[in-house]
DNA sequence: AGGTACAGGCACTTTAAAGTACCTATTGCA
DNA sequence: TGCAATAGGTACTTTAAAGTGCCTGTACCT
């Protein structure tokens, strides 16, 4: 029995972390292969990579779809209960973009070219 | 100079950690005395909560207002800026309750009567 | 024949986050 | 007189998060 003393507990709990929610920034344009999401973490490891994964697919909020071929094909997606975070995902990337406009020139953030 | 991949990630490190957002949402409500905050999170220690009140202080979202008298009196609020925080604070909140409930049945989240 | 891409698993180590314990100072109250 | 409340600071320890390195198997390409 889980316990929160208040509400968005749960909600941390599940796209806390240092990856998740990157991870869920990417799958909210569209359906990806695992090595995709690689590309686009370059700084993320094989391990986390896939224990994220995991951790997403076990809360239900996105979806694994194997394809019985070689090499292998592993696809990932939103599910519709993770379409539900579609709101607090655009309003965190929203943010963090200001946030770096804002912060430019005192304390020079910036965004890497992908 | 740092660097982010993604723009999220400039507002994980903001918000990122296990009580930032948890206190922000505190603070949302109004301002606060440290006590205060200290007795909406009873599993928080006296440390965290004040590295995590003066990290939020260092990135602008909060302001601390020191009462000079004895004993101390000092009170937290969210900055302008902080308050631009203010949509994605809401959604994860609200996300949060709807999770609880969705989970009640099989994985019984519940959250503890404050 | 050897190398690459693909999607991992597993054991071990490192590092960062968080917790514990103990310290400061002053006033009011029992 | 001694304790509670207030808002911390600091040093040390613990625990959890993350990283490293090495392993699997197969089909395709050179």
């Amino acid at each position: 029995m889980k316990k929160y003393n208040i509400p968005v507990e749960a909600a941390l709990e599940v796209i806390g972390g240092k990856w998740k929610v990157v991870i869920l920034c990417h799958l909210i344009k569209g359906t990806k292969r695992t090595s995709e999401l690689k590309r686009s973490m370059p700084t993320i490891t094989q391990k986390m990579l896939t224990q994220q994964l995991r951790e997403l697919e076990a809360d239900g909020v996105i979806e694994r779809k194997i394809y019985q071929q070689i090499p292998p094909k592993v696809e990932y997606s939103l599910t519709e209960y993770g379409w539900s975070l579609k709101e607090i995902l655009d309003s965190l990337c929203a943010w963090g973009e200001k946030h770096i406009e804002r912060n430019y020139e005192d304390k020079s953030l910036v965004l890497v070219e992908g």
